[in-house]
DNA sequence: TATGAATGAGGCTTCATTCAT
DNA sequence: CATGAATGAAGCCTCATTCAT
């Protein structure tokens, strides 16, 4: 194994924590989210037990940062998307497209923000990452709609709900197919279906 | 008159198996899906821990008879809806309405049924709970939206994601208010949302 | 190994307490006190390690409940003398008796109230049973030493110093022996000695 | 010229020693006995965990080092009394006086020498460190008294006993000091209080 | 069938010590 | 020699399940 040395600690730091990350990740995809042991963990990390304590405090630490290191690129492109200048239908659409892309191409990413709360974290490790990512995600769709109904191209309507709804159309469907409930399709067909689906209850009136 | 005997042993064996399934209840109500111990169950069924053992073979088949005996009735009114002569727009509302008022009225059914892959199932225990949960509520209202195709009144589209968007839509929200993300209104204005938000995109153009 | 029934629970408990009570005391003996392990405890109390924590919530439980067994019959002999209606000259010697006594009586008692503090108990456990006993001991001498003042026996001091000093003499002499750096004699010539050494600075002058 | 160089080598190591020495005492005083860690040491003394392990063979050895340092210059001074020309009471004055001026200047010396057993040594380390201090500071008391009663100043007794509650007199009320059980107060204070209450004890009938 | 104490495998975490650089 | 991350043996505690009464 090779070795760190003077400034090129913290990117030694990055690896391993990077390092361990994937290993998490791959205990999570084979044993599932309460199968996550951190003897495993370090098995699959090609380390020592002890070592992951080099880099975590405990596993809730491990824990979390395995879900925010999984959040936060979605999470930045999706504030990219409500800071642009895009239309707020549009903004929608490029909502449902990254993230049917994101679980397309990062199934585990979402596998595990969608699965975070069976990972059995203790109550009490400050902010709860799986209301992170669920309140995150609303309050951005939330922005969106509310854009639109200043602009005049969505109905007037109880936006909390009407962006918990959107969020959980997709969110849900996702869960579905991460469980093998649903039947895999092309990215393009899930954001067509997104758009067919949802956009009609909340567009305003003609 | 061996009958007789057993017809009252079965009796009671079922006064059991009901009185262990409230006291699961109460156990997951107060201590969240992961605090289910058996002890705690036990002590909350005024029985012995070994006593479970005579009803259940182990942990698994007692969350399974739970969140079996919890979707029983909903699947049935779920069921009488679907079987009704109601106009497909009305069974939707139908569901909806179920739904919402179950989940008003017994908030620890939908609590478990909705977090019941918290509960820490061994995979392998035969038939996913959760699975049935969902599978079963989307079948459902994937019948209904098939039929509302059939009689024209719902557009063409992929029927199983319709009925899985739909499914979320209601599933999502409901955890989001169990999880205290989302604020708790009379079940009738769910039901409207609902309607206001999902028909539009389901129904068949003009 | 027997069984316990309906009322006898409680005896049975007792029973159980007072053999890990003895587990624990024998495993100090041959490891010392830093060496007290759980599975060893549970292994010569001829039961599982599991078992243990039926009848002791952690360790630290343990570990108190032992100090305080150890040291409630000696605190009870001790008190008694105090209210006793002797002269406070043959209460001191009562309690070189009764210290004495109780060392060669039960070495073990008095090892481990004198090595209370070598248990690695968390603290905020409560209550610090090492200064439990040497708070109360101390107490108890002093109040001996106050009476003996009002009485014109003893004469005018610092009650609190000379009570830890009485108190510091038996109780080092006492490690010195444990750890055989003194020589084992009769009570009796303990007692005496301590009359000779001691009663002389705390006499009023004649 | 190998010399200079070994004994600029020497100097280092003895420098090094002596870092380490302080910055064992300084964790012992944050953390407790108990919490003496080797990567707190290190950390105190500003170099590494390894580092520590070319001047120490393992923790016991330094923590051995550590109270064979500390004892020293006390052990030294002791001597030098006992060697001294002055009379026995006077000795024994001079050894209250080194004695509650060391706890009152280096009062970390004392709580380590007193709280020694508390560090958790292996068995078998070799000559047991609290014994060490113990059973020196005892000897030379033991010479004084032996020598006071020679000159007919104190009266005939067991010398060692008579040391011994000497010893304990002063390191049992200094233990209670340093858990804050007994006020402080001033050295001379202590002194004359060990000389009213001790030495009646010890002196020859007029 | 009921009881509930006993069981013991299993998981998390600590920390003295080592060793490759 | 210095470094400090890696190591892994312990030790504590939990809880589903068993079994003697």
């Amino acid at each position: 194994m090779p070795k760190p040395a003077g400034k090129r600690k913290a990117a030694w730091e990055e690896m391993m924590k990077q390092s361990i990350f994937e290993a998490t990740v791959s205990v999570m995809k084979e044993h599932g989210p309460a199968g996550i042991r951190m003897d495993l963990v370090a098995t699959a990390a090609e380390i020592a037990t002890g070592t992951l304590y080099n880099y975590f405090k405990d596993k809730d630490s491990l824990l979390l940062h395995v879900i925010d290191t999984l959040f936060n690129p979605y999470h930045e492109q999706l504030d990219a998307i409500l800071k642009s200048n895009m239309d707020p239908k549009d903004k929608l659409e490029a909502y449902f497209g990254l993230s049917w892309r994101t679980f397309s191409e990062q199934r585990d990413l979402i596998a595990i923000l969608t699965q975070a709360k069976d990972l059995g974290l203790k109550q009490g490790s400050g902010k709860d990452p799986e209301e992170h990512y669920r309140v995150t995600v609303i309050k951005i769709i939330r922005e969106i709609i509310e854009e639109g109904i200043n602009k005049g191209v969505f109905r007037r309507c109880h936006t909390f709900e009407a962006a918990a709804m959107v969020f959980a159309s997709v969110d849900g469907v996702m869960e579905l197919k991460l469980r093998g409930l649903a039947p895999e399709r092309a990215v393009e067909e899930d954001v067509q279906d997104c758009m067919a689906f949802i956009l009609p209850g909340i567009l305003a009136p003609a």
